[in-house]
DNA sequence: GTGATGTTTCAGAAATTTCTGAAATTCCGG
DNA sequence: CCGGAATTTCAGAAATTTCTGAAACATCAC
């Protein structure tokens, strides 16, 4: 591995924690020396600075394609491909979130809606069918939670980050002065998503 | 594996989704059968009804209790360990949320942290220093803002993520009522990605 | 067409992770 | 102490994932 020790480090963390983040060392790798590069690479780039086998880096950038990580360029007079990844972090941020839901929220959302058809026969089915009724509402409430915050412009995104609690007084001065209804306490059986309101669907 | 249909079908899912989640097959599976059940189940239970081995099981168990997703019981006259999880689910939310946090981005939040001690030499080095310093930002931004909304009784919580996006529309109208300082980006302290970058080519 | 250049596929090797059975350990009541 | 019930550990087997080199494929300039 040809690079700065900055740059060594940062990739190498990527590469450990790659496993974590449910892609590979490889890719994890080849991501982070993407991510850092201040022009996009190309994949004989990637192999002399990695030392990975030119198949595994092929591999390793179709896989970030298939996760719209990375940016296909082509510079003039030059036929092969080079990749960089988008200069603004928050693009990044919502693909990422975009992806891993994707993968590992809608699947079970999907599953949990099949299963809500069946009707349940013992007791135990009974108390089982309430249970996932539950988690599916209240997945329900965060994708939908989730899909309405994404379609914010950045800067707005931004905006309601920074100030995090704070926002809970906005809500609770507007509140007493149109005096929305607020619900009291006893919400232990009263599923979490009662407030649903009609265009918070996924 | 001796379950009705239902049960079945649920845990066989969560045992495919493992995988995704960062936890495996076994884990999965051993989850989502204490999720479902009316009860808490002892290890062999869970033998009894998934088929695993008795070892393997138990390493499950150690491994759902590392990720504090499981309660420890114990049942009058008998000493074997019972297990269960939280019947409120909001409560598996925040710890799974937690957890992944602690494991996926805290380590890399302070690899950030260090390698924005080392000094960049070359001019490529200084871009990815900035880069690395931009993402550290964002990364701040986020954390620092779940923390604060981790702090927030589960039905304010829920009352927030039910307003989704119209939040906006109480910060722009509070904002005009009392003027808030809305600040300008001019220093490089205004925002983590006041760093507008052109428009990327698709 | 041909050759030069670049990319992808794929079967098997290598590495890693998961799973098991047997042995070791812990815990408890006498 | 002992006996026995419950749990954990651990080395190796089994399964899965990752990685490689070689071959196949694609595209362009001539």
């Amino acid at each position: 591995m040809r690079l700065s020790p900055l740059q060594q480090d940062f990739v190498l963390h990527f590469g450990e924690m790659g496993s974590r983040w449910g892609i590979n060392r490889t890719v994890g790798q080849i991501y982070a020396l993407l991510f850092l590069s201040d022009r996009p690479l190309n994949a004989d780039d990637i192999v002399d600075r990695l030392g990975f086998s030119r198949s595994n880096v092929s591999m390793g950038l179709k896989e970030l394609q298939a996760w719209n990580l990375v940016r296909l360029k082509h510079l003039p007079d030059d036929r092969r491909d080079y990749f960089s990844t988008p200069d603004d972090l928050w693009e990044i941020v919502r693909t990422l979130i975009d992806e891993r839901k994707k993968r590992e929220i809608d699947p079970t959302l999907s599953k949990l809606r099949e299963l809500q058809m069946q009707e349940p026969a013992t007791p135990e089915d009974r108390h089982a069918h309430a249970r996932i009724a539950e988690l599916s509402r209240l997945i329900e409430l965060l994708t939908g939670w989730y899909s309405d915050m994404n379609r914010l412009e950045t800067d707005r995104l931004v905006q309601l980050l920074a100030l995090g609690a704070k926002i809970q007084r906005l809500v609770d001065k507007t509140e007493s002065i149109v005096s929305l209804p607020r619900r009291k306490k006893r919400s232990a059986e009263s599923s979490p998503t009662a407030a649903t309101s009609p265009d918070l669907k996924g």
